[in-house]
DNA sequence: GTATCATATCGATGTTCGTCTATATGATGA
DNA sequence: TCATCATATAGACGAACATCGATATGATAC
């Protein structure tokens, strides 16, 4: 007899709620969190008292000032943060609602994992 | 008077608690799910009770067989996933303590923009 | 007006990523 | 052994990305 041409014999997997959308924006949150100096970024600007000037913080990265521009921009229509222009000078603030489907995301799957056996 | 070269009056940013491994570890996990396909394929096998087959996988997507494969190895790869070997076929299950610290980092982040005065 | 500043945008360039086809690996059944 | 299966690996190719230097923008001071 032939190879049967079947899958194993295990469950299928389902899918968990839709949510689509949700997905797509949580993705793009991730996107721009994943790359090493637009988190270190994310995260001195999440550490100021409300808002820092980007005047600031361009010397803790050894890049230039085109570079840092465009991750901020990435980080800006991530809509993780946003900015206040005042004079000269442009103060960046983070705007911790975007995290909020991604940590509820994430979070979600790891209880999903915790409990096998929901009843 | 000339323009002096100066910048912004506004207090300068702070870094956060060091943690530099810590970070990179978050940011590998971080690109991991940063991609629609990877981010999907992670919900499946974290809403599958204990592991999933990969045959029962492959037909959610519209991409070839390794090109599937190469998205579980850069899951597995960041430590999210684990593979148990069954005769012919691979079962993955998902690894959630590898979620922990990213878990953790992002919440810390949004906590410390909700309290800008810690006293 | 002009000069100078902080920041943004443009265009180029090298690198990484996602996907494919083709093929290898290693297990199973006959 | 040999054929067939599920999965992994190799190599190629185009698209997307990170970075840069050069330049534009728009605000301030004189």
């Amino acid at each position: 007899m032939k190879f049967q041409s079947q899958d194993c014999a295990s469950v299928s997997c389902t899918d968990p709620l839709s949510a689509h959308d949700v997905s797509a924006r949580v993705v793009a949150v991730l996107r721009a969190l994943s790359h090493p100096v637009r988190l270190h970024l994310f995260q001195l600007i999440a550490a100021s008292e409300g808002e820092v000037c980007i005047c600031r913080i361009q010397d803790r990265f050894d890049l230039t000032q085109p570079t840092l521009s465009h991750h901020t921009s990435v980080l800006r229509q991530a809509g993780l943060i946003a900015s206040r222009q005042d004079g000269i000078w442009v103060h960046l603030r983070v705007v911790p609602e975007a995290l909020r489907d991604t940590i509820d995301l994430l979070t979600g799957l790891v209880e999903t994992v915790s409990e096998p056996l929901p009843s």
